[in-house]
DNA sequence: GCGCCTATTGACGTTTACGTCAACGTCATA
DNA sequence: TATGACGTTGACGTAAACGTCAATAGGCGC
């Protein structure tokens, strides 16, 4: 079952992260976690928050990104003008994504060549 | 047909990079062109290898990062450790890919509904 | 020969994403 | 009661990846 709430540590050692981390996140508009007088606590949307903080991270994304990113998908501005910018947001980001899947199946191709050559040179080892 | 030599500045042109960018490329050792007096004469060698610089950071790897993997296509170590330490940073990186490859298909998935709730979000503005 | 373009090497500045103290409060437990 | 464990807010430091000058030099087109 799913924990309500969570402290900055239980956060913080579940993604093994610092809580300086998660702090900072927090100064930078990423997180916005209720208080206990001046304790955080965070809820199971800041933990999905974090999760896709972390997971714009692994992309490569940048705090600012991953912050854009996040906003979009709870799209608050409802005139025309607005959405036509958001779509043009996420077009261009899932033209990014796409560059990067490209991106990536050539380099697992060119390390997978390399760990061939690789073990073709255990083998010439063994074999003298 | 390909070019042998070029220009920093045919080759920053080219892939949309500074001088200084790729000057500082070569401060790192991650590039090594030639010289004709001061001035940088660089190879299809070098242009594969900025390729593959580039390339990294598009998937957010760092510079050092780039150069120790780029190093690995060219296995000058020929003894054993230096084998198996090779072939675990190998595979290390093949893990990473696959996790970004992970977090692509769940960070487009998440961007195409958005993207369908923006279109549904115009559609409720154009029947009113 | 002059101006312009392109090149060079420093040196210093900047942004991002935290790390690293310092100084303090709060609560449980020995 | 005092000693940790855990929390807080600054303030300053730092590494990476360049940007931004400044000062200088070689080659061209007129």
């Amino acid at each position: 079952m799913n924990k309500t709430t969570y402290t900055i540590s239980e956060l913080s050692n579940e993604f093994d992260i610092t809580t300086r981390t998660m702090r900072f996140y927090e100064s930078e508009g990423l997180l916005s976690p209720d208080r206990d007088g001046q304790t955080r606590i965070y809820s199971d949307a800041d933990r999905v928050r974090l999760k896709l903080i972390l997971r714009g991270k692994r992309l490569g994304l940048s705090l600012a990104e991953s912050k854009e990113l996040i906003d979009m998908y709870q799209p608050r501005g409802s005139n025309e003008a607005q959405l036509n910018k958001l779509l043009e947001k996420i077009r261009e980001r899932k033209r990014v994504l796409a560059q990067q899947l490209i991106d990536i199946q050539a380099m697992e191709s060119e390390l997978s060549g390399a760990e061939e050559r690789c073990l073709d040179a255990f083998k010439t080892l063994q074999n003298k």
